[in-house]
DNA sequence: GTCTATAGGGTGATAGAC
DNA sequence: GTCTATCACCCTATAGAC
């Protein structure tokens, strides 16, 4: 029992390591980009030599594949949990942006790289990830058409509005790094102030 | 004076064939990203070998930077029109954003590669990119200060509000292409609805 | 677990024949 | 203008010694 105990509890050294590797992957792409960075630079980066970073990583992709999950598993579970509130489509709506700017503000590389790099993943993984941001953009849509159904909301098109939602958020990775002092809940708010009652003055 | 008028009026064969080769290799950096397209691809393409290919092109990143161009210059261009026009701040944003969309539909390929790759240009180059992205959105800024000082906008955060709208607009290019149907002046009116007076019933 | 050596295959760019 | 041959260098991944 104390063995089972060491196996199941004990962090795994091995796994702690990789994860380690997977962080420094994650800023070498987002800083260099996937294809410019070698395997060579994030084993010098580890302080590993290729033959014992393999023994962690298993390959260049599989580092990719966990960098995208690492952004895209966590804000799905806490869009869902949002989504099943007991609340208006506005109010959820908008802790939906407060957690998706969390992400790309507090985990900035992985986003970059999550954003910037999905076209080199190859079969299953990528496939896994296209379900996965569907997945996400439905949990919005959902949103939107709720509130369209509570009478919240007057929406011409649902899935240009979804997509201009996303999009506003998305595009933040490209600039917050060069503004600092920028916190999620602030342009959470200023995002969807403008987003549901507009800039013109009434 | 009729040689100057050959070398001057007349189409220059070596730079058509150029402009050519830079829209097949706007496609192929598009389809699978710039970094793993390679010279032979491109020359592939254009059927040509890599010296005949030299002989047009120069070198690879040049041709980064000319795809580039050809989608900055003329928004900058046109942006720049829009915004001396006498007319509100609203009207001012509403054209603005349309020639934008237009960019970012017509030519798609282009404006996949302006977003994705712009850090694969080096020294002058990425300076002079930089430069003109500024330009672009001191424009919209400068737009939106002045809705404020007529009085048509109330915006708590300028700044904020320009990359929302920009940011709104540019990751269009990520999804236009598989919702076939869409044009710009439909996708503008609908962008600048959400922005100008929010989704919100009143 | 970590190393070095190497396999097997790329890359962008240029020289020089035609 | 277009070609082939080649330079100098890079890559991911693995084998096998320690």
């Amino acid at each position: 029992m104390g063995e089972f105990q060491r196996t199941s509890v004990a962090p795994d050294q091995r796994a702690v390591r990789r994860g380690e590797i997977v962080d420094i992957a994650a800023a070498l792409f987002a800083s260099k980009g996937y294809d410019a960075t070698g395997i060579r630079e994030i084993g010098e980066s580890a302080r590993l030599a290729r033959g014992a970073l393999y023994y962690y990583i298993g390959s260049k992709e599989s580092l990719l594949e966990e960098i995208h999950n690492r952004v895209m598993d966590p804000l799905l579970a806490e869009a869902g949990d949002i989504a099943a509130l007991e609340a208006s489509a506005a109010a959820r709506l908008r802790l939906v942006s407060e957690v998706l700017l969390q992400q790309i503000i507090h985990h900035h590389d992985h986003v970059w790289v999550f954003l910037h790099e999905y076209r080199s993943l190859t079969g299953d993984r990528r496939e896994t990830f296209r379900r996965k941001r569907v997945e996400f953009q439905n949990i919005v849509l959902n949103l939107f058409a709720a509130g369209v159904a509570d009478g919240e909301f007057v929406i011409e098109d649902l899935e240009t509005a979804m997509l201009a939602f996303v999009g506003m958020h998305n595009y933040t990775y490209q600039w917050v790094r060069r503004k600092p002092g920028v916190d999620a809940e602030t342009l959470s708010r200023r995002y969807s102030d403008i987003f549901f009652d507009g800039i013109r003055r009434r």
